[in-house]
DNA sequence: GAGTATCGTTGGTCGTACCAACGAATCAAG
DNA sequence: CTTGATTCGTTGGTACGACCAACGATACTC
């Protein structure tokens, strides 16, 4: 929080705020969860995009493949993923999804769904309609 | 960036990816001019409040007191602002701007008011209003 | 075969944001 | 007037998302 003229009306802070409270939301969530965003991010693009490379989670997530390494480590001491070498090719890992790992995607699924719910509880339908909207342009 | 259905369409991803964008801009413009948001933060907090403490700093700003150190050291060395023992007060120090603290405030807002442009750039000056209007709803 | 690219990994950095604890100083209650 | 609580500046640590450089090993391309 700020009572700074300068910087409470800002448009930026404004984006700031929202974004601290959601993010703080989430991160409250996902830690009683017992996990962090970046978990359930390379749980979300192992079941989306099947079994691959690290490299290829590194893509899909937007996570850099040097934070790819230390997150699939927790993942699979986790038992919720496997790090398998590729026998095609020697540089790869195979990285799988485990069925203790897509039943926790599911249950953080609905974490998820409660958050954006609880995020966007002060807007009617046709509000979040237009946020997500006018959102969509910025970026 | 990132592939996944699970998270590219959620508000919190899309209010998170406006902010990256707006924090991006911001920080960007704020690493050309030598400083960073806290820095920008602790000046405008001098010349609205005029000369406090540390604490009242912190305060006013939303920083915490111990970050507020760090900062204060940065300011202090750039000779923007004066740390001095409070007389009526030994456990604290009196903060103030200087004259140059206060003409680098003023080139600032101006890089803050070109990056308020930048990021609502894509958006009309009606869209804008409601934009806001519905971050400041969320938060 | 030589040079280039990719892979996993290690080990950093950065910015924003907290939190705990300390000695010093001040304030409040008795 | 003294004792206990509070405030102040400061140090040092943590967390999270994010990025970057470099390495050896392996694969690909010409």
């Amino acid at each position: 929080m700020t009572s700074l003229q300068r910087v409470a009306g800002r448009p930026t802070w404004a984006l700031g705020r929202a974004h601290a409270r959601a993010q703080g939301l989430l991160g409250e969530a996902f830690a009683a969860a017992g996990v962090r965003g970046y978990h359930y991010r390379l749980l979300a693009a192992l079941d989306e995009h099947g079994p691959c490379s690290q490299a290829d989670l590194g893509r899909a997530t937007g996570i850099d493949r040097s934070d790819v390494v230390a997150v699939l480590d927790d993942l699979v001491a986790w038992r919720m993923a496997r790090r398998d070498p590729d026998p095609s090719d020697r540089r790869r890992n195979v990285v799988t999804l485990t069925g203790a790992g897509a039943r926790r995607l599911t249950e953080l699924d609905r974490v998820l769904d409660d958050v954006q719910e609880a995020v966007l509880a002060p807007l009617t339908a046709a509000e979040r309609r237009t946020l997500l909207a006018l959102l969509a342009k910025l970026s």
